[in-house]
DNA sequence: CGAGCGATTCGC
DNA sequence: CGAATCGCTCGG
């Protein structure tokens, strides 16, 4: 288990989301839902910049129902369900009226293993958490974890970092996945996932 | 109000 | 490769 210490809510108001997203690999996710507790480590992140970004949810600043929580300051979690099935997890960033975020793509299980099992169903480990869908059900994130602050340990998903490990991940920065719909826009490096780690989605 | 669609996954 | 499945968004 390893030694860690929450996230402080400065890391998310910093710099550009495309930044904050590629800082974020090696982070690890905490859940504490349903009595079951779980690490893991972020392996797997997607930036996403409402003021630019036609693929994001609150392009052009667009401000409905769904997309309020990414107008909050950063910090946050922006949970939504996606093809009517799958939930996806995000990250909210920046000062309030900045609608940025960063999605969680991938995560390799570090604890609370036995639970991933039983929420997923399936055998293969590998296959717990290597995509955005799959992590939030092995967590047990569903939309009741939208609009959460993470940088609480008090909070039922937060975010950690390790207070002693300087291992730097060697990252690959290539295209964005599944987001055809937003022309050009696609053809933007912002998806970022740790060279070789078995549990990046889609290889 | 209702048509159209999606930051995915799984099974055939 | 196509179905599953439903909330969100926007146009009428």
């Amino acid at each position: 288990m390893p030694d860690i210490s929450v996230l402080p809510q400065r890391f998310y108001l910093e710099g550009d989301v495309v930044q904050i997203a590629q800082k974020l690999l090696g982070k690890i996710i905490v859940t504490d839902i349903d009595g079951q507790l779980t690490m893991s480590r972020i392996v797997e992140t997607e930036a996403y910049d409402g003021r630019v970004d036609k693929a994001c949810h609150a392009y052009p600043q667009r401000r409905t129902p769904r997309t309020e929580v990414m107008f909050k300051e950063g910090g946050r979690s922006y949970v939504y369900l996606c093809y009517g099935i799958h939930y996806l997890f995000n990250i909210v960033t920046h000062a309030e009226n900045e609608p940025n975020a960063v999605l969680l793509r991938a995560v390799e299980p570090v604890a609370g293993l036995d639970y991933m099992a039983d929420r997923r169903k399936v055998k293969n480990q590998i296959n717990f958490t290597n995509g955005p869908g799959k992590l939030a059900s092995a967590l047990g994130i569903t939309l009741n974890f939208n609009d959460l602050i993470l940088y609480d340990s008090g909070s039922p998903i937060w975010i950690a970092e390790e207070k002693e490990n300087s291992y730097k991940p060697d990252i690959i920065q290539t295209t964005r996945i599944g987001v055809d719909y937003a022309d050009e826009d696609a053809l933007l490096p912002w998806r970022f996932y740790i060279k070789d780690n078995p549990y990046v989605s889609r290889k």
